[in-house]
DNA sequence: CATGAATGAGACTTCATTCAT
DNA sequence: GATGAATGAAGTCTCATTCAT
C-alpha cells in the first residue's frame, strides 16, 4: 500500500513525464509541422518509447490540443501582468511589448499550432475562443475606457482591437524564418514604432478631426 | 509534322489542362489543407485520372509552388491598379481596400498556402520574396514619399509597412472561419476604420508632436 | 479511349484479382484465424502488394464479410440442386449429404468465419440471416410437407430442423482437426447413419406412437 | 517462520485470487472474445493491477487453458449427476437436459473458448480430449448398453453419440445471440422435442425395420 | 497523352509482458 | 505479493508516385 507521500511522488513523476513529452512534441511540431512530425520522432526527442506517449495522451492530435490549452493559459497570464493604465503611452507600449513577448516565448508552439489552426475547424474554434477572443476583448475594453475618458478618438473598438493584435501577430510570421535577425535593439525599436503607429497614425496633425466618425 | 497553328493549339490545350488541374488542387487544398488533400481527390475534382496530374506537374508539392506563383502575380497585378497618390486619405483607403480584395479573391489559395508556408522553408522563402517583400517595398516607398512630402510623420518605413500589411492579413485569418459574417456594409466600414487607424492613430490630437521621434 | 472490349477485359481482370485476394485471405484465415492473420501474409499469399488489397476491399474485416456472402450464395445454390422429394429416405440422405458436402467444400471458409461469428455481433447476425435461417426454413418446409402427407410424426418443425442442421454442422467442427481422418468410406457410412438416426431414431419399434405429442 | 495454519491461509488466499481473476477473465472473454479482450480490462474487472495477473498466470493464454480445464471438470461432474438408466425415455430426456444445462450455465465460458478452440491446435486438442471425448464416450457406452439390452437399434455408436452431442451444442450457438429468447417453457419443450427426435426419429412407424442395418 | 491498378514505405496506435518500487 | 509505468514489436491502413496498356 503506497503511503500518501509515495502517491504524491508518483503523481509528480507523472506530471513531469507529461510535460517532458509535451515539450518534445512542441519542438518536433515546430521543426516539422504537425503533419510531418512522427510519433517516433517525438518519442525519441522525449527520450521515451513510442508507446509511452499513449500512456499520457490519447492521440497525436491530443498533443496539439494540449498545446493550445497551454498557450491559452499563458496568454491570459501574461495579460494580467500588465502595469496600471494611467499613462496611455506607456500602457500601449507595454501592451505591444507584452504580446510580442508572448509570441517570442511561444514561437515554437505558435509555429506548431498555426498551420493546423488554419486547416482544422475544431482547433480553430478552440484557438479563437480561448486565445484570440479573450485578447480582443481585453484590448477592446481598454480602448473603450480611453474613449470614454476622452483620450482616444471614437473608433470602432472591435475592429481596431483586432487590427492591432493582427499586426503584432503578423510579426510572428516574419520571425518564423530567422529569429536571429531580431536582436535586442531592433526589438525595442520595433515595439516603440508599432505602438507609435497605433497611437498617432501616419499623418502629421490630423487637422480636420471632426470630419471623421460618421 | 504539326504546323505552327497546331503547335499553338496544342500549347493552348496544355495550358488549359494545367489551369484546370491547378484550380482543382486549389479548391481541394483549401478544403482539406495540403497534407490531408490526396492526389486522388484532386484528380477527381479536376475530372482527370490520377496519373494525368503527373504529366503536368512533377509532384503534389509542385502544385503548391505553382499556386504561390499565381498569387504573387496577382498581388503585383492588383497593386498596379491603384489610383494616383495625390489624395493621401483616398489613397490609403484604396490601398487597404486593395489588399483586402486580394485576400478575399484568393482566400482559397491563401488557406492552402499559409499552413505550408509556415512549415516549409523553401516555400516560405518563395512567398516572402515574391509576395510579401514586393508588397512591403511598394508600401514602404509610398510612405517614404509622403514623409518627404511632409504629409507623414518620420516613421520607420519598413516597420510600419510591415505592420500595416500584417494587420490586413490577419483579417484573412479571421475570415477563414466564416466568410459569410463579412457582408458588404461591414466590409466597407472595416476598410475605412482600418485606414483611419493607420492615418490618425488612436489618440485625440497628439498636441506635442515633437516629443516623439527620439 | 478504351474500346468496349478493353473495358470488359479490364473488368474481368478486376474480378479475377478480387477472387485471387479473397481466396488467399480464406486460406490464411483458415490457417491462422481471422485475428492472427495479417494483411501482410494475405498479400504475400495472394502474390500482391499489401496496399493492393485495399484497392479491392475496404478493410481486413471487409474480406470476412465478402466471405460470408460467398458462403451464403453457395449454401443456397447447393440446396437448389437437391433431387425430387418423393422418396423420403433417399431425400433425407441427399439432404444430409448435401450439407456435409457444403461443409467439406467450404471447410476453409467455415474455419475462418466461425470464430468471428461467435464473437462479432454484426457478422453473426449476417450469418444467421443469410446462411442459417434460409437453410432452417428450407428444411422446415420439407418436414411440414411430409407431416401433412402423413409420412412424418407431428414434430415441432423449427426445432427439429435446427437440430438436424446443428448436428451436421457439428461434424464440421470435428473435421477442423484432421480432415484426413474422414475417408470416402467412412464419409458415406456417416451420412447414412446420421440420416438413419433422423428418420427412425434410436428406439426399436416405438409401439405406443400416440403417447407422444402432448 | 509461518506456521502451518498460516501457510494454509495463504494457500487459500492464493486460490481465491486465482478464481477472482479467472472469473473476471471469463466475463471479459465472453464479452469481447479472447483476442479483443485486453489484460488491462481483465485486471480492472478483477479489481487488481495488470501485473498481478502475472503472479497467478503465466500469460493471457494461460487464462484460457485454465478455463478449458474448468469446463472439462464441470462437464464430467454434471454427467455424474444423471439419474439411473432404467427408463429409457426419462433417461434420454435427462441426458439432453443435462447437456443443455451445462451449456447454459457455462455460456460465457463457451463463448470465450469456442473461437479459440477453432483456431488453436493445442487448445482444440485439449478440448477434444477433456470435454468432447469423455462426453462422447459416456453417451456411446450408454447407447451400446441399450443396444445390447435390445432397446435401441444397432446404430454406429460413436457416430450417433457425436451427432447427438453436436445437435445439442449447436443450440448453444443459437443462444449466443439472444439468450432472453429462450424462456423456461420453450426450453422444456425444446428438450422434449429433441429427445423425441433422437428416440423415435421423424418417420411414422418405420415398417420395414429390418431393411436397415446392412 | 491519358489512364488507373499496383506498389511499398511508413504512419499511428495497441497491448501483452516486464520490472523497479 | 502488489503495483502500474514503460516498453517496443507488430498490426492495419494510407497515399504519392510509377508504368504498362
Amino acid at each position: 500500500m503506497p503511503t500518501q507521500g509515495e502517491a504524491t511522488k508518483r503523481q509528480l513523476l507523472k506530471e513531469q513525464r507529461e510535460a517532458q513529452i509535451l515539450d518534445a512534441a512542441a519542438r518536433v511540431f515546430a521543426r516539422k509541422g504537425y503533419q510531418r512530425a512522427t510519433t517516433k520522432e517525438i518519442a525519441s526527442e522525449a527520450g521515451v518509447a513510442e508507446g509511452t506517449i499513449y500512456n499520457y495522451f490519447d492521440s497525436k492530435r491530443d498533443l496539439l490540443i494540449a498545446m493550445a490549452s497551454r498557450l491559452a493559459l499563458d496568454s491570459l497570464h501574461e495579460l494580467n501582468s500588465l502595469p496600471p493604465r494611467e499613462d496611455v503611452k506607456a500602457y500601449v507600449l507595454a501592451l505591444v511589448t507584452n504580446r510580442f513577448d508572448l509570441l517570442l516565448k511561444n514561437i515554437d508552439l505558435v509555429r506548431a499550432l498555426m498551420p493546423e489552426v488554419l486547416v482544422d475547424d475544431d482547433l480553430r474554434q478552440a484557438y479563437m475562443d480561448e486565445v484570440l477572443s479573450p485578447a480582443v476583448s481585453y484590448l477592446g475594453e481598454y480602448i473603450d475606457d480611453r474613449i470614454q475618458a476622452g483620450g482616444f478618438r471614437k473608433v470602432k473598438t472591435d475592429v481596431v482591437a483586432r487590427t492591432m493584435i493582427g499586426a503584432v501577430m503578423s510579426f510572428g510570421f516574419l520571425w518564423l524564418q530567422e529569429r536571429s535577425e531580431v536582436d535586442e535593439r531592433s526589438h525595442e525599436e520595433l515595439v516603440s514604432e508599432v505602438a507609435g503607429l497605433f497611437l498617432d497614425g501616419l499623418r502629421v496633425r490630423p487637422v480636420e478631426e471632426n470630419d471623421r466618425e460618421s
